[in-house]
DNA sequence: TTATATTTGACAAATAGTGACAAGTCAATC
DNA sequence: GATTGACTTGTCACTATTTGTCAAATATAA
């Protein structure tokens, strides 16, 4: 669970960079990147794309990540999930 | 687009009731059972659980509809919905 | 027309999401 | 054991989105 926000930490370290030195180069407060870190917020599609940028990082690993915990975040604890995504695949498939 | 909207009418027709009929039983205005069928606003749990009673329909259906529905609208347009749908299917598998 | 069914648009209320700030913890170093 | 620096936590005001209703409009049928 929250494998982007465990992703995000991951690059940031490889930067070597500090929570605050991402948060600044993004233009967001420490305190919000800390949470963006740990699952506890959700990062807007525009915080991706920036961090992307400063991590040096593949835009659309992180943007797919992104989406599919918006997706998990439907369907974790529904007995239904697995026939809603059969359903889901199809209906994206066109 | 909009299979449950689709489905409770053709449930409502089904069983020969009128708009106004089902939104009395499910305690909600003829208005947005209307705009429930037509897709212009979505249900809540809740009103899917009702509507399956007063429409004689399997809950589970209309439940897998809706969150497929949800699901759909999150990857709708997205060029990594696929990837993402993989990814979100994994997670949910456990 | 008249009556009945459905749809539409506009609105207020409720709900959820947003990011910043200030205060907090924790470790390392002095 | 005090200070410093990195990160975390709680709370807050603000904004945005969603919700369902009402009243009015538009069909549909007799």
């Amino acid at each position: 669970m929250n494998d982007l926000g465990i992703r995000l930490r991951e690059l940031r370290e490889e930067q070597g960079l500090l929570l605050r030195q991402v948060a600044a180069q993004i233009d967001v407060d420490t305190a919000l990147m800390s949470k963006l870190e740990r699952g506890e917020r959700k990062p807007q599609r525009e915080h991706i794309l920036r961090l992307a940028g400063v991590l040096k990082a593949d835009e659309k690993e992180l943007l797919t990540l992104w989406l599919a915990e918006r997706v998990t975040d439907i369907l974790e604890n529904e007995p239904l999930a697995e026939e809603a995504l059969r359903i889901a695949e199809k209906k994206i498939k066109n």
